[in-house]
Formats: structure tokens, sequence, C-alpha cells
DNA sequence: CTTGACCTTCCAGTTGCTGGAAAGACTAAA
DNA sequence: TTTAGTCTTTCCAGCAACTGGAAGGTCAAG
């Protein structure tokens, strides 16, 4: 399988595969005699676990730590599930700050008449 | 004022301060003979703009855009509310997203033991 | 044989800062 | 007056995680 081709198969793009065999998040595939990468299924698997892990916002040092753990037969899943919780913890936080955010600009453009006049509560609160 | 004591200010940091009339969202500021940075109210005040900007989300060109319209006296709220809006939408589908991530990473959590043994949810839907 | 799609490497840019080095300026105490 | 300590300056590099583009080699179809 030549790069676009897996790229295709895992639903990443170009760049971003060749990408993390750079950074070393993959090992390094085969080459072709004349220098093109060459990719097997199990590269692709590895690739798309990538791909759903950094949907869920792991960052690529948490997708490498993960990565290991799905290769690892010893695994334990606790290991795995504090480094989702954590993940878990981090997306909650996110959340309350915005709705928060969102609360208090919903407010203000609720309470702008947005006409043709300069008196607007959006800029008086962020004067 | 020094920098230091507008940063203060402001509730900006220092670098954040230089970097901001650096590409031109603030104007440059005057110079002591020894060439510091001096600053009067009126540039904290639109440093504080920004921060508050910011802190909403908008990105510096918005912050720029909005800062214009600031200190417009024949602005309309019409194109405040337009930008503001623009932002609260891109809060709600940030939510939308974040919502859904969450439950589904805090479904994979719930599910998963968490013990010493290596089989894991969480796992088995990354991979 | 040519065309066009693919592949390679390398370098730069994105966003919004942040850190650090080297050097000059200012202030207060000894 | 010296000295120490705290400003301040400029400039350059780096963060995360890619993405875009240039210059050039490769491959398959017609």
């Amino acid at each position: 399988m030549n790069i676009s081709a897996a790229s295709k198969a895992a639903g990443l793009p170009v760049k971003t595969v060749r990408y993390y065999a750079d950074i070393g998040l993959v090992s390094a595939p085969s080459r072709s005699d004349t220098g093109y990468r060459t990719y097997d299924d199990a590269s692709v698997r590895k690739l798309i676990f990538i791909r759903r892990s950094r949907a869920f916002g792991f960052t690529i040092e948490e997708c490498r730590e993960l990565l290991d753990l799905y290769q690892d037969q010893d695994r334990t899943s606790a290991e795995v599930k504090r480094i989702a919780s954590k993940r878990l913890e981090e997306l909650e936080e996110k959340q309350r700050e915005l709705k928060s955010l969102h609360d208090e600009l919903a407010h203000l453009v609720k309470t702008c008449r947005g006409d043709h006049r300069p008196d607007c509560p959006i800029i008086d609160y962020l004067g």
C-alpha cells in the first residue's frame, strides 16, 4: 500500500500520516526500491487508532501512551481508564467554561438591539 | 506608566502587551528618552477591552474589528451584534461537539472496570 | 513518449503567545 | 560611589499539531 491508499484507509491526510512517523508516533514505514513508503494493514490499524484517539482530544503524547497500551498484552485496564478519566475531566472542565462564556455572550447578544445606532451592551461590557 | 504597570492594570502579561503592539492590534506606545514604552489610561482601556474580548474566544482579527467598532462613534450595534452572534454560534457548535465527545467517553470510562486485567472497552473502541 | 497523478524531501507558515539570552536603565541601600 | 537588584530593551526560538508549497523523482495509461 502506498501512502495515499493508507491515508484513505486510515481516514487521515497524507501529510498527517507522514508527520506521525516523523515524530515517532508510529514507526517509520518500510520503503520500496524507489523510496516510496509502503504500509500494511497493521500500520493502518494503528493510524485509525490514533485518529480516533485524537478525535477525543487526546494529545499526541497521550496517543503515544494509549498506543503503547493498545499493543501491550500485559496492560491493565486501570492504566487505560486513568488516562481516559483525565481526559474526561478536562472535557467536563471545558464544558463548564464554554457554558459560562456562552451564557454570558448569549445574554449580551440578546439585549443588543442590532440596529443602526451605536449604543451596544456588548461593547459596553467589553469596554 | 511603564509596561509592567500597564500590564498589571490591564491584567495581561508584559510579553502579551508588547506582542499586541508588535502585531499592530494596538498602536505602538510612545517611548521615554531611554526607549522605555510609556502607557496612558486610554491604552490600558484598550488592552482591557482586548483581554475581555479574547476571554470570549474572539480571534485577534475579531478583536481588531471589535476594537475598531469600540473606537468608532458612528458604529452600528448591528455590526457588533453580527460579530458576537457569529462567535456565539461557534460556541454553541463547540458545546455540541464537546457534549457528544464527553458522553461517548463517559460511557466508555463507566463501562471500563479499571482493574489489573487487559480487557478494556476504551481500547476496544479505539482499535 | 508524453501526460498526469503520485511520490519524495525540505522549509515555512499557522495561532497566540511564551521563554530566554544579552545588554542597557533605574532605584535604593551601604 | 559602588553595588545589587529590578526594571526594560531587542531578538530569536519554541510550543501543538499540523498544513502548504516548491522542486524534483516515479509510475501507469494511452
